[in-house]
DNA sequence: ATATCAATTCAGAACGATTCTAAAATCTAC
DNA sequence: GTAGATTTTAGAATCGTTCTGAATTGATAT
């Protein structure tokens, strides 16, 4: 415990590393994002998330920036982009293979461990095509179910 | 064979009743619309798609009455909205269980019926929630897998 | 048929997320 | 420091989609 919140001591040190294995510079607004995302737990972000989330930390970062820098991390696998809404792309700080629960009503996502969730017979992708991710997405709603046509809000 | 493509004889009489039973009144436009969408075979379809094919087909529908019915015919249970990009959305016109491998340089869908594909060990979802839909999405390829640093189109 | 009235369509404006532009600021190497 | 490439930025532009309110159409009663 009291592990992952590694902000006080060497701040920078951790986030550093990684932009320099990306070969990434490590810019001031880099170095800020990333230690947004980075330090602490796993986390899904909106490109507008993150900005807002800036600006409270009162980082000056433009929109511009936050969306070249989601997709800089995400080409250097440093993020994953998930694709749950049409409309809104997020980011996700769990690179490893995984899935997720998501939630329409408030937009949230909840990663599924691969290990907990299997998919089989997987039939063999078209000729001459791999398969280069899969995803899996339990989309889940707050419990009521069989309510059909009397349900008014 | 040759069983599909009704669309010589009575050609509205199958799109007219699935409006009927869905309660949608049966303008020119639905009944248009819905014969491109449901006489064939199953289908995925963007709206831009779906408005330049009515344009070919010389049927005359602004893009918001293609939205609208596509949203109304998916309220209806005739289609059903895959989410596989951030920024656009398809509709299906099989809306039984089932996933997809989807072609990201082409933006193809294929659908992969339910029992050829399980998922097993889904964790429960998080507490006061039900799972809705479940979603498998194979993203492919063009095969040439491994190569990394040194690929340049 | 015709009038009536609700449901539907439509052109165009508005919108939200994202990408583009090209000018200014910042990094790195010397 | 300085030079040159990279990065950031504000704002415009773009894209897919939704909204607006007026005009049209469809269903129903007459």
């Amino acid at each position: 415990m009291g592990m992952h919140g590694m902000s006080t001591a060497r701040p920078y040190k951790h986030v550093l590393d990684r932009l320099q294995e990306a070969g990434l510079r490590p810019t001031r607004q880099r170095l800020a994002l990333g230690r947004l995302l980075f330090e602490g737990e796993d986390r899904h972000v909106t490109a507008e998330q993150l900005h807002a989330e800036a600006r409270h930390a009162r980082i000056s970062v433009s929109l511009a920036t936050i969306y070249n820098t989601l997709h800089q991390f995400t080409a250097a696998g440093l993020l994953r982009e998930v694709v749950v809404d049409a409309g809104r792309s997020y980011f996700d700080t769990n690179v490893h293979e995984h899935h997720h629960f998501f939630n329409e009503e408030t937009g949230h996502l909840l990663d599924i461990e691969e290990t907990r969730l299997s998919v089989s017979d997987l039939p063999p992708p078209p000729a001459g095509m791999c398969i280069s991710r899969v995803d899996v997405i339990v989309r889940v709603a707050r419990t009521e179910p069989a309510i059909k046509a009397q349900a008014a809000e």
